[in-house]
RNA sequence: GGACUCGUAGCUCAGUUGGUUAGAGCGCUUCAUUGACAUUGAAGAGGUCAGAGGUUCGAAUCCCCUCGGGUCCACCA
């Protein structure tokens, strides 16, 4: 054996030999023990790994999944579990789209160029250069998950699987479409969920403008805001129903600052009298919170703002004027007629951006398709509380679990419309006979150039036919009330498809069902519910808690019984990984440097759930020191058998030493499993780290150079140790373990059991 | 405003049913070692476990308060 372990010349070479094994597939390996009564013991352990982008390569959050969920699987595949780790990939909607787009842009060209199948065709085909690099990193890392059963998250299997689901939660009276403020980002063209927009605070201009008395308009009032622009679309303010200084302005009449259109006071609890003037404008339009008091009050709905982030044309002067624009020019006309009192310019508000562009999100009403959460037959989230309450799911994460409880009682209906192509198509068909002047559409006609915004109708009337529109289609606008049909198909020459596409989380959100129901036959019998979910905290709220309401609507039945959240990983100095610091850690690069095994140990040790962790290169140093300490501690012993002069000197062996050192292997054994158990990976990881180094290493090899301790208790030893190691380091465990084999006699061979230490009998005490 | 979380060795962090001298990695000091490993070994310095109070035979751990970080949510325009 060579002095150092040499994990570049030995990984590809092992995780070749567990692949050629079949060694990850349930299937193929004897993974079943019997009992001592004869029956096969079948107890079940499956992960679905959380897809990673499959356009992207990997960072060190998905070595820290991979480095968990390995420990596991390999845990439970010693264990003689039934045990199966199924990966897949993910299209990743949103993020690839805009990604794909920027790189269209440095070719001068824009979706708008393209319809939306060949739009998807070219993502597709872009998305399967890269999507290699994933997988192929995940197996560096030395993730043995059973590729057989791969899934990406648009196979078509998948995408008929979610179809299927939206169907059935339309005949269920789940799904409705409706007209509502949704958070759209003007530059990436999409609506987003709640979840994906990002506050920050910002200071900002607070307007005080005065509104004359339509009775007397030398008298007038005051308005604070902070968005002056779409107060032309005005038609009510507010004001709080027991405030004694407003109550006489109730229903009385105050004229619009810029269209001079009488405007009502109506009173509403909502209004703060304390805040600004104590009288607030409606923009039921733009306002989520205007939108909940028009509602209550029956107020209309007038848009002021358009999809392009841009004033409505029945915004007069104003038509065609990006919101920053058009807000100086408000601005400027009402400071001519002497209607601002005054401006706070050091207001602080919090404002959303995009999570994507960080651009400022509008909040415009928009068609779109929604899933009701709190149905009163199909309570999603009360039928996951219920779960929690009966811990049939139970959460890993200091203080999860309540923050899971806050936002399931307080959930809003899902939103589960995009405005992108990259997704799977909301399967809906909108009937267009006699709705011609109400639906509009864009597309590409059959010269190539792109039709912009406009009306069936008109464009049918320019002598276009619906089938070149549909042929070119990008987009089509068809009012909430529109007719439509559930089919994937097309039911018929009178329908316009839906362009939209689900929400990623909503397809990912059945993950656990799909990649089970569509694999091998019994996958879903055998694995549901999964054991163990494994992902970053940051995704609980958009993904866990998804998955766990689309488990109990299609399967009445939680998709796992233990979540496990690991925290972020941030630098040697707990800070944020971020390119613009340019601290980010590349998980590969240190696998090169310093091994699989060390990048994993790193990633491990001393980490809990929950909570983040820090992680820089001399901890990885640190922890390949550690394989190599493994390695030599083999080729120590290795040396000793070899060496027959040492035999007889054992033959006056104080056997008590023996015996203790057997007691404490046993104690080791004991409490690595246990942790390992409660999947306290971290502990497991640092009693096999501490006991093998400075128990095995420096006080029992010590204790046989002296003729203290048998070589035979040693050699047992290490084989133990090696087992317990072996799931936090495979690699340089499974070399020196084919080391052990190759050059062992057939007691030795019967002592090491398997030829492969991956499928090798966890020990037990 | 509400919620959650954290404050342990110079640095980054373990220590979840309260129980003997509080641990690891890296760093630091001194010494050793040409035969498993310098990617090593031995010895050591370094912590009033943020602060005050309470429960207890016993608290880093449970409760209350204070101070100081971090995160999430919320209709204060």
């Amino acid at each position: 054996m060579e002095k150092n372990f040499d994990h570049a010349q030995q990984e590809a070479a092992m995780y070749d030999l567990w692949e050629k094994a079949e060694a990850f597939n349930p299937d193929r390996m004897q993974t079943k023990k019997k009992t001592e009564s004869g029956r096969v013991k079948s107890k079940q352990f499956s992960i679905i790994m959380p897809p990673p982008n499959a356009n992207d390569p990997l960072h060190v959050g998905h070595a820290m999944f991979i480095s968990v969920e390995d420990i596991l699987i390999r845990y439970h595949r010693m264990k003689g579990d039934d045990t199966v780790w199924i990966p897949g990939t993910d299209h990743a909607g949103i993020e690839t789209q805009f990604v794909f787009e920027k790189k269209l842009a440095k070719q001068g060209k824009s979706r708008f160029n393209f319809d939306r199948d060949t739009l998807y065709k070219m993502i597709w085909d872009y998305v399967q250069e890269n999507s290699g690099v994933a997988v192929d990193q995940m197996k560096k890392l030395g993730a043995s998950a059973d590729w057989s059963r791969f899934k990406f998250t648009l196979d078509p299997s998948v995408v008929d699987f979610v179809v299927q689901t939206f169907q059935k939660m339309h005949d269920d009276g789940l799904v409705y479409r409706d007209l509502k403020l949704v958070n759209y980002c003007t530059h990436c063209g999409t609506s987003y969920s709640e979840l994906e927009v990002n506050h920050t605070e910002q200071t900002t201009n607070l307007y005080y403008i005065k509104y004359p008395m339509a009775d007397d308009p030398n008298e007038h009032i005051v308005v604070a805001t902070t968005r002056p622009e779409p107060i032309f679309a005005d038609q009510y303010l507010a004001v709080h129903p027991d405030d004694s200084s407003k109550q006489h302005l109730i229903g009385k009449k105050v004229l619009n600052p810029l269209t001079k259109q009488p405007m009502e006071i109506i009173a509403d609890s909502f209004v703060d009298p304390e805040f600004g003037t104590g009288i607030v404008k409606l923009t039921p339009a733009h306002d989520f919170t205007d939108f909940e008091v028009a509602q209550r009050h029956h107020l209309p709905l007038v848009p002021a703002i358009g999809l392009d982030g841009k004033i409505l044309e029945n915004g007069g002067e104003f038509a065609g004027l990006k919101v920053a624009e058009a807000r100086k020019k408000v601005v400027e006309v009402l400071e001519k007629a002497n209607l601002i009192e005054k401006i706070n310019s050091q207001y602080v508000n919090r404002i959303g951006t995009c999570y994507r562009c960080g651009r400022i999100i509008e909040i415009l009403p928009l068609p779109q398709f929604f899933i009701k959460v709190k149905d009163q037959k199909n309570n999603l989230t009360q039928k996951v509380l219920d779960v929690l309450d009966k811990q049939e799911t139970k959460i890993y994460g200091a203080g999860r679990e309540k923050i899971l409880r806050n936002w399931l009682e307080n959930l809003k209906d899902w939103n589960i419309s995009r405005q992108i192509v990259w997704g799977i198509r909301i399967p809906v068909w909108y009937e267009i006979t006699g709705n011609e002047e109400k639906i509009s559409v864009t597309f590409i006609n059959s010269k190539g150039e792109f039709q912009k915004t406009a009306t069936l109708q008109k464009r049918l009337d320019e002598g276009y036919s619906i089938d070149e529109i549909k042929k070119g289609l990008q987009q089509v606008y068809a009012p909430a009330e529109n007719h439509f049909v559930v089919s994937e198909k097309n039911p018929g020459e009178t329908y316009l498809p839906e362009t939209d596409t689900f929400d990623t989380w909503f397809s990912s959100g059945q993950w656990p069902i799909v990649t089970l129901k569509t694999n091998k036959e019994n996958d879903f019998d055998r694995f549901y519910p999964t054991t163990v979910m494994e992902t970053a905290y940051d995704i609980l709220l958009f993904w866990v808690m998804r998955m766990m309401m689309m488990g109990v609507y299609l399967e009445n039945k939680t998709p796992f019984a233990h979540v496990y959240l690991h925290g972020l990983v941030r630098d040697e100095k707990g800070q944020k990984m971020s390119k613009s610091k340019g601290n980010v850690i590349n998980p590969l690069e240190f696998v090169n440097k310093y091994g699989a095994d060390a990048v994993r140990m790193a990633l491990i040790m001393s980490s809990t759930p929950g909570s983040d962790s820090a992680v820089g290169e001399s901890k990885i140093r640190g922890m390949r020191n550690f394989s190599n300490k493994i390695w030599n501690a083999v080729r120590f012993i290795l040396l000793t058998l070899e060496d027959e002069s040492q035999n007889h000197s054992e033959k006056n062996l104080d056997s008590v030493k023996d015996q203790a050192f057997e007691k404490k292997l046993n104690e080791v054994v004991g409490q690595v499993t246990d942790q390992l158990e409660k999947l306290k990976v971290g502990m497991a990881a640092e009693i096999a780290y501490n006991e093998f180094w400075h128990w095995f290493c420096d006080e029992c090899i010590e204790e046989q150079k002296k003729g203290n301790l048998s070589r035979d208790a040693l050699l047992k030893g290490l084989i133990t140790f090696l087992r317990l190691l072996h799931p936090f380091a495979p690699f340089v465990t499974e070399t020196v373990w084919q080391e052990l084999w190759n050059n062992g006699d057939e007691q030795l061979k019967k002592q090491l059991g398997s030829k492969l230490l991956i499928v090798a009998e966890w020990p037990t005490e």
